[in-house]
DNA sequence: GGAAATCTAAAT
DNA sequence: TTTAGATTTCCC
């Protein structure tokens, strides 16, 4: 009898999204299962394409059915949990099932070999090795409550939450011996590797040749090489950005995702999925245990933890007792009116002086994010908000405020509504101007710049850093990049220029966003023997995020933003859907976006929906954008108004030539 | 995604 | 009526 497959084919348009069916050759049956990648004439030409399932009879006319042409030599296969994992993803993202598979399965391309983080020399292991720690009371209890509940077979998702210095680290390693001591294998998704090598060392020297790590600096090739490696079995824990949730280990007992709300485990191309999710799901198809880590938790976990749905193991307070650096928080406004009109307050630069003078080291940190014109008052901090919802309205071309989340518009204005005052206008200020300033005030300073401009060549990134820590400099200037996780002994100072910048960011994730930086440049200061000192300049002293974060104190901050993420119905207390159009026809976008408003309307009428707005950015690439936005508690709800749209793309010619993408809790605005 | 088939309009 | 250009339809 002979065998059919029905297979994906690796092209990327919706019209695409179903199986097409094909004759396995005799000579091929032994090769080919679900998962396995193969080669098929499609049309005029050869494509890739994924056999999903295997049957014996033909659906359509036998005649039209072709042979699958061949196996390649080094083809992938996608194992068994990730195609049920791409099969979820298809639905809950709404994207194709092709984009799905691809997602799991990097291809292979031929590059020139690229950097490789070795592993310590063998002295530099025995030395880090004999930093082998006996656990805190703390790090006891919360590696006892997960061992039991992991041995029980428990598989509720753990929240590792500790302040930086907790000894998060030292917990995962031990629960991922364990796990590895029974023969299965864990994962740890990681932001940004260039942010943790010393953390990297530990688990080389605790862990060794079992470990492989994925990095941005390494190719496709070499990436999807590691994957070959954790297939294999020739690795037990593979470390990563987001992408490393889909390690192909054969039997995946442990997922750790650490700094879980860094929103780089948020995909921007499609699917838009996010690794948290994605990780939990796949953790509920293997059986793995899951453990989220953070000093800052996202909402979405903690509010886990509230509902009984996670289970919290917490650390609170840092292993070698060292105390927390002192915070001040310095009101610009005051500043300005007692006539100083210059980037640092009077508090921030006499620190500058002391620390220059006591030889130590000082870091200034310029928070640029979300600086999309928003419209500010200097004198009494006003910021031009949209009446209908929490978020800062922008300047557009046309001279009126727009919000991006309603689309409600005002006119521009050209003094504070609030105060007055005509010091009222976009704000922008840059890193570049700093170091200028700071060059001019403190002739003798050795002073780095550390920002997009500086770090656009090959290895200046790290070239900084290692200069800033060997001590070549004074003072170093720079963006976010500075903040996370770098360990310099010296630094005693740590100025925050303009903590609430990221507070008028168009989403409403800005709080937390601004209260996780605060935090995290907070932690930079005083991490040697000495005491260190953190001061925030802000416009608003009173906002939540700011003092919440100049007081250290993560609970508080939670409790003011669940509230109000409640009483908005943002996530976690809802899930929204960002439908978003894309054409170079302008006069097509809106139609379309009408046409997808009307059919969810229609289908469920009781959907919160938003009318068709264009995108905060309308243009790029010469390419018009416009979104439409539902809000839902039940993200259920969603998934069928995305499928619906992508149902009517194939049929109603209202959307041809316009792309449709779908993008679920969004991280940023669009 | 790309070739082939079909539709559309305006130039002869 | 022709024909280039634009759009839609297939592809197992």
């Amino acid at each position: 009898m002979p065998t059919f497959a029905d297979i994906i084919i690796d092209l990327n348009p919706k019209s695409l999204d179903k199986t097409f069916q094909y004759l396995v050759p005799d000579e091929l049956i032994e090769l080919v299962s679900p998962g396995t990648q193969v080669m098929v004439p499609f049309g005029q030409r050869s494509v890739k394409g994924i056999v999903v399932s295997l049957s014996d009879s033909p659906k359509i006319e036998e005649e039209k059915i072709k042979s699958i042409t061949e196996v390649p030599k080094r083809a992938k296969k996608i194992m068994g949990d990730l195609m049920i994992l791409s099969a979820w993803m298809k639905e809950y993202y709404a994207c194709t099932l092709n984009q799905a598979l691809r997602t799991c399965l990097p291809v292979k391309e031929k590059t020139k070999r690229r950097k490789e983080i070795e592993p310590p020399k063998e002295a530099e292991a025995i030395e880090v090795k004999g930093e082998e720690t006996i656990l805190t009371d703390a790090q006891k209890k919360a590696l006892d409550t997960f061992l039991s509940d992991y041995d029980a077979g428990i598989r509720k998702p753990f929240l590792l939450y500790g302040v930086t210095g907790s000894g998060k680290t030292e917990v995962y390693i031990k629960m991922i011996e364990h796990v590895i001591s029974e023969g299965k294998q864990a994962i740890v998704l990681i932001p940004e590797i260039s942010l943790t090598y010393q953390t990297l060392r530990r688990f080389y020297a605790r862990l060794q040749d079992k470990v492989a790590v994925i990095h941005s600096k390494l190719s496709k090739g070499q990436r999807s090489d590691y994957f070959e490696k954790a297939e294999k079995g020739e690795v037990s824990v593979m470390i990563g950005p987001r992408s490393a949730v889909f390690t192909p280990f054969p039997d995946t007992g442990l997922i750790i995702i650490d700094e879980e709300q860094e929103t780089s485990y948020k995909s921007e191309i499609v699917p838009k999925y996010h690794a948290r999710e994605v990780a939990q799901k796949r953790a509920e198809i293997t059986g793995a245990a899951l453990v989220f880590g953070s000093a800052t938790p996202s909402l979405e976990v903690y509010e886990g933890v509230r509902r009984g749905k996670n289970t919290l193991l917490s650390l609170p307070n840092r292993v070698n007792d060292r105390a927390m650096a002192r915070t001040v928080v310095v009101d610009m406004r005051a500043e300005l009116s007692r006539g100083n009109m210059s980037m640092l307050s009077k508090e921030l630069s006499d620190a500058l002086s002391d620390t220059l003078q006591k030889k130590e080291q000082a870091m200034l940190f310029l928070n640029r994010r979300g600086l999309m014109g928003f419209i500010s008052c200097r004198s009494c901090g006003h910021v031009i908000k949209c009446p209908h919802c929490d978020v800062s309205l922008t300047l557009h071309k046309d001279k009126r405020l727009h919000c991006h989340y309603c689309g409600h518009s005002e006119d521009n204005v050209d003094k504070c509504p609030k105060c007055g005052s005509k010091y009222i206008g976009s704000f922008k200020p840059g890193t570049e101007k700093v170091e200028a300033f700071l060059r001019k005030k403190y002739e003798n300073a050795r002073i780095l710049r550390m920002d997009h401009d500086t770090t656009r060549e090959k290895d200046s990134y790290e070239k900084l850093l290692s200069a800033f820590a060997k001590g070549e400099a004074d003072i170093l200037i720079g963006t976010q990049m500075i903040v996370k996780g770098h360990d310099f002994p010296n630094v005693t100072l740590m100025g925050i220029l303009a903590a609430d910048l990221s507070l008028n960011a168009l989403d409403f994730r800005s709080a937390e966003r601004t209260f996780d930086l605060i935090t995290q440049a907070a932690g930079r200061s005083g991490r040697g023997e000495k005491e260190g000192k953190v001061i925030i300049q802000t416009y608003r002293p009173d906002s939540y995020a700011v003092t919440t974060a100049a007081a250290q104190d993560y609970e508080a901050f939670e409790k003011e933003e669940a509230a109000f993420r409640r009483l908005m119905s943002y996530p976690p207390f809802a899930h929204m859907l960002l439908l978003q159009f894309i054409g170079n026809k302008r006069e097509k976008l809106l139609p379309a976006a009408e046409a997808a408003y009307s059919l969810i309307k229609e289908s469920d009428p009781g959907l919160f929906l938003m009318q068709p707005r264009d995108a905060g950015i309308s243009k790029i690439d010469d390419e018009y954008r416009m979104a439409v936005t539902a809000k839902d508690g039940d993200r259920l709800r969603l998934e069928k108004a995305a499928s619906l749209i992508s149902a009517a793309i194939l049929t109603e010619k209202v959307f041809s030539g316009i792309t449709v993408f779908f993008d679920f809790d969004p991280v940023r605005g669009f």
